[in-house]
Order: structure tokens, then C-alpha cells, then sequence
DNA sequence: GCCGGTGATGTAATCGTTTACATCGCTCGT
DNA sequence: ACGAGCGATGTAAACGATTACATCACCGGC
């Protein structure tokens, strides 16, 4: 089942190859009667344009790359989403690579999508700064980082900022009377794991408080670390009144250990993420958070990168990350909707309930 | 900042094109001092093969299509993780593109996939079969539906059953005392809708159980459409004691209903779901769930295609999902691992391939 | 009536590979 | 010593599009 190529619809239409290609990407005066002719004869023949010869010949594939570093994080999840939605609009195709925060794979990825000719690369640079990943970058491929960003090297860079919205939480936290805060950091290698930190630390700081070294826990931004710092805490003979996970799946692990050891949130310990993912809602209580603007991250990075395309230098892009404030830390503000009022409440604090 | 060709190779390692060539596919015998002096040229030149250029002459991308229903949704996400790490086993890479459950979003992208010239397409079609997925097929595209299936067309299919786990889930409830199963479905249109609405009713009517319709309800895989669904169960003058959403999404907006009205689970309502997400496990109680061999549905998939664009000819893969029972419908049994063999619970996802 | 201009069209080169085929030395068997 | 056979290499033709350039017909102004 050979494709038809211009060739033959040339030879139906009864003109010349250039007519034909002249019609299709209609750059060129063509006579209204030979261009219906070739239309008549594309639809005859179900003729599909060949974009890997046209990429050949016009050296674009209307492909970007994008690499993300953990397909299972929602927060990638996501944001492939939005990347995929805006690449769509500007007409791109997205090939899409899960570097699972190894250096090698992003490597593999880099290496294939370049192969591939991608007209631009999304990258969420894994930790180390890869020889590959500068000689692209040096080369003057159109790169941009997404989400975070690798120093040292000069490439726009799309992220969210969410000092304010911790030094926000952190204030929150306080302002409900809470005292031993803890955090759990992502790796202090990758730019986010280390900004948040500084950021917790900043805002304890700030406000005259110390930062003791038993409440700050490194985790890998991974469930089971999340989980496994919670234990550390929760075992010290101290142990915090409020902890902070670095990212969503950190807070999931944080929320098992809590939840094993039969622990009530806010009651025991209070408990907010970085990242709002759209099931924190739905817990019980609902699990105050910080949301980075996901969608606006994904459109921006795509606009950033089609700009790099077009030649056209572009600046770093900074957005904020703001609190989104529910009932996990204690004494909810927002007034649920109305619905029933409620009916029996067991005495347990793990019965399904909104906040009165 | 030209890239190099294999011309510039070939110069300096003062060797023909086609021996250069040769080296790269080592398919051919070439001597041993010549290829020392291609390697040393590619090295120095920092040659990368031009995969466009390639794929023209070839005939075949080294690229695969992936459509699905909808990248918002746990499950999709979870699939595509699984399509694109077995891809890249397979040495393909994956393009992806999300219909939204949209025929025309679909068609959009199967469009630009074939004008691509993938090698071959993972799709999860909509609801309805358009002409263009039809032409498509019948063209001889190497096609693979995943997850979903339509009629009427000899597609090789890779999905999972839960009609058993449906039942399984059906007995657990009445077991458990429940006498009132609602089930909220998916569009009827969607095979995977239709399937799981119509074993529950099955498993209902095995055992002498009338089907209620007032407890059949119609949503639309989609969290609000699970909401406003059991709003109008519970508002029934009889309401359900149990409910089966027939996706994770669905059980989210279920969820978030049952909480809004201050009732609890399982006291109240016993909540179970069709689809497994991993935030389930964390969610107080623990929600019930049946789940898909989502990893193996992916892998399976894509070696399925991979057959077909070896041209040959595949079979429809049924794999089975399974009932996991945890605590979200009453008297939850923590340790299901030894002792009673009440059901054949395989203990991994991967198991359980059926014929078709 | 001639000539330059203009608009429509065709011819052929080109993009960077792969690969069929031709070529060229060698070696080996007789 | 000679041709067959073989291994290594080169030449050039594809693949299917785009596009610079040439061509051609025709028109109107002088």
C-alpha cells in the first residue's frame, strides 16, 4: 500500500511537482483551476504530505522534545499536559522522554531527540550538569529549562518561585500556634530541593526563630523517603508539631507513616506540601499546600522555546507559587459547602468529614 | 552552525560516503583501519546522524504514536509511563497526544502521526469510529487499540477484563451486608463504560439480585459527572449503602460528595472503584478498588505493535484485572497475604493473561 | 509592432542518508 | 600463471519534498 507521493498527484492533476507543492503550502500564485485540480487529485488519492522529507528539505520537523524527570510525579504529569496542550496550538508535535532522574537516560533522551532533529528541547535538567547537556546548550540547539535550572550555564529558564508562598506556610503555621516545624527537603543537588530549603530556613529565620538541624530531613523527592523521614521525626523525643514535605509524593509517604501510627492530622501534626496535586482536596482533612502554576509553567516554557526557535533571544521566566490554604494544619478557614449538615460523627478522627 | 554530514566524514577520514555509512550500521564488512579512522572522524567532528534524512531513505521512524483518552486521568498517565518505558526498550521513540476524549482532537493527531510516518500507533479510541481511524486501519497502518476497543473493525486489541473483579467486588459487598449497590458507569458508548456497567449487573443477576435502575447511574469517566451522580443516589428516597464508581475519577467526585454531606465511609456508604491509583492506599480509610495491570496493558501493547510493524500478525491480549480489598467498604482485612483462599488473589498485577 | 513586465508554470538541484551495482586488488586452486 | 571468487571500497541513484531559476504566454504602453 504504497503512499502516494507528489509525484502522482502531480501526473493525476496533469501539472508539474512544483504546482503541486505550491498549492499545498499555498506560498505561490497558482491558477484557481489547476490548484482545484490538484486538491481533486490529493483527495483521490488520499494523498498524505510526507513530513520527513519535507523536514529533510526544510530542515524543521514541527517536533520539540521534551524531557521531564519522573513521568509518575503528577507534577511532570502536569506539566506534560500543559506542554503538550500549548506545543498543539503552536502546531508542534511533543516526543516525550521520562529521564526517571537519571543523568543516563536523560542523556539517551537528549541524544535521540536530537537524532530526531527536534526543533527545540524542553529539559528538566536531572541533577548533574551533563557534558552532552552543555555541548547541546554550547551548540545552539534552542533549549529551555523547565521547572528547574542548572547553574553555570546561560539558558532560559521557566520555574516557579515559592519563597513567598513558604515564608507564607511558614507563617501560617505559627500564626496557629504551632512550634517544632519540620521540613522535608527534595535532594539539595537539584535546584528545587535546595531553593525550598533555603526558603523554609529563610522564613524561620526571618522571624528571630532557629532552625534545628533534627527538623530538617533530605529525602530524594520520592514517596518512600517522604515516608521514611516522617519515622526519623516522629521518633525523635521531640518530635515536630508541623511538617512540611518538598513535593507532593513526599507528602503522600509523610501521610502513610501518620496514618500507621494511627496519628490525627491537624491534632497530632500538622502537615502541608509543596505542589497541590487535585487529590489533597479530597483527603480528610484536605491538605494545605503550595500550588506552582502548572499550566501557566507548561504554555510558558512552550512560547519560551518557540521564541528560541524563531532565533530570538528570551528571558528567564520567574512565576510564584502561592499557598493554597485547607484544614490540615488546623482551624480551616475556608466555609465548606453547605450540604446536609452532618450526621453521626464517630469519635475517631478518620471518618469522612468536611470542617464545620 | 552546521551540523556534520556524513560528506564531511567521509573527507576526513578520507573514506567514501558509503563506507562511512557502513561503519555507522555495521552491516557490512569494512577493514578494521578504516573504521578506526570513520570512528575517529565522527568523534572529532561531533557527527550525529541525521535521523530525518535517515527515515526518508529507510522508510521507518524508529517513532510511535500514542493517542489517549485523556492525560488529566491517573490511569492514562500511568499507561503512557508504561507505553514509553517499554518503547524505549524497544528502541522506539513515543510521541504522544492527548484527544481529551474528543474524536476531532483524535483525528488531529492521527493526522500529523501518519503525516510523521510513525511506524505505528497505540491508540485508545473515542467513542466513535471515525473515517479517518477507519481509512487508517484498513490502509494497513500498524494499529494497536489499548484499553478500549470498537467493533466492527479487526484491530488487535490490548485491554483488561473486570468482569471477575467486578464480581469478586459484588460479593465482597454483599458479604459484607450490603444490600443497595449503586454503580455510576462510564459513557455507554466507550467500550470500557459499557463493559464494566454491564458486569456488574451481571454479577447482580447471578445471584437472583434485581438490578435496580434507579441505581444504575450514567457519568462520564469524569470526577464532576461522579459527583453530581451520587448526589442524586443519595438523594433517593432509598439511597444505596453501597457505591461502585467505574473509574478513579468518578470515585474522586463520589468521594467529595459523600464528604460535603458529612457522611462517613464506610458507616454510612460503602465506596469502592474501578481503576487503582496509588493515593488510594493513603486516603482514610483506605479506598477499595479494583486495579489494572496497568504496567503489563502498556508493555504488552507496545510489543503487540511492534509485531505488526514487523508485519506480523497479533491477537487480542485480555489480561484480568483484580479486586483489591482494603478498608472503604467496611471491615477492612489488613494482611490479605496468608490464610483464607477465598479467592485466587494472584499477588501481582502482571498475571492472568486470557486468550481472547 | 516591439519590448519589457508580469503571472503561471515547469525543470532540476538539493537536503543527508542508504544501498544496488560496479570496480579493483588479492588469493587460491589447478 | 590465470581466471574465479571474494572482500573492501567507491559511484551514483534513490527516498519525497521544496524552491531557485528558467521559461513561456500574454498584456499594454510607446
Amino acid at each position: 500500500m504504497a503512499q502516494a507521493s507528489v509525484k502522482d498527484v502531480a501526473r493525476l492533476a496533469g501539472v508539474s511537482v512544483a504546482t503541486v507543492s505550491r498549492v499545498l503550502n499555498d506560498n505561490a500564485t497558482v491558477s484557481e483551476s489547476n490548484r482545484a485540480r490538484v486538491l481533486a487529485a490529493v483527495e483521490r488519492l488520499g494523498y498524505r504530505r510526507n513530513a520527513v522529507a519535507r523536514s529533510l528539505r526544510t530542515d524543521a520537523t514541527g517536533t520539540i522534545g521534551l524531557v521531564i524527570g519522573d513521568i509518575l510525579n503528577p507534577f511532570f504529569t502536569e506539566l506534560a499536559r500543559a506542554v503538550e496542550d500549548e506545543a498543539r496550538i503552536a502546531g508542534y508535535a511533543v516526543v516525550i522522554g521520562n529521564a526517571d532522574e537519571r543523568p543516563d537516560r536523560q542523556d539517551d533522551y537528549v541524544r535521540t531527540l536530537l537524532e530526531r532533529r527536534v526543533d527545540g528541547l524542553l529539559l528538566c535538567p536531572t541533577a548533574e550538569l551533563t557534558p552532552l547537556v552543555r555541548d547541546t546548550v554550547e551548540s545552539g540547539t534552542p533549549v529551555v529549562f523547565l521547572d528547574r535550572t542548572l547553574h553555570g550555564l546561560d539558558v532560559p529558564t521557566v520555574r516557579a518561585d515559592g519563597a513567598d508562598a513558604i515564608d507564607e506556610l511558614v507563617g501560617h503555621l505559627l500564626g496557629l500556634g504551632r512550634e517544632r516545624l519540620a521540613f522535608v527537603s527534595g535532594p539539595a543537588i537539584l535546584s528545587t530541593g535546595r531553593e525550598r530549603t533555603d526558603a523554609f530556613a529563610c522564613a524561620l529565620a526571618r522571624r528571630g526563630l532557629p532552625v534545628r538541624p533534627e527538623y530538617l530531613e533530605e529525602g530524594d523527592f520520592q514517596a518512600a523517603s517522604g515516608r521514611a523521614a516522617l519515622a526519623r521525626l516522629l521518633d525523635l523525643p521531640e518530635p515536630p508539631d508541623a511538617v512540611v514535605a518538598g513535593d507532593n509524593l513526599m507528602a503522600l509517604g509523610a501521610l502513610d507513616e501518620i496514618h500507621a501510627r494511627g496519628l490525627s492530622i491537624p491534632g497530632d501534626v500538622a502537615l502541608a506540601s509543596y505542589d497541590d496535586v487535585p487529590w489533597f482536596l479530597h483527603l480528610d482533612p484536605p491538605l494545605t499546600a503550595i500550588a506552582q502554576p502548572v499550566q501557566e509553567l507548561g504554555r510558558r516554557a512552550v512560547r519560551a522555546l518557540a521564541e528560541r526557535v524563531a532565533g530570538r533571544e528570551v528571558e528567564t521566566v520567574t512565576l510564584r507559587a502561592r499557598l493554597v490554604v485547607r484544614g490540615s494544619c488546623g482551624e480551616p478557614r475556608e466555609a465548606p459547602r453547605s450540604g446536609k449538615p452532618a450526621g453521626p460523627r464517630s469519635g475517631r478522627h478518620d471518618e469522612g468529614s468536611v470542617p464545620a
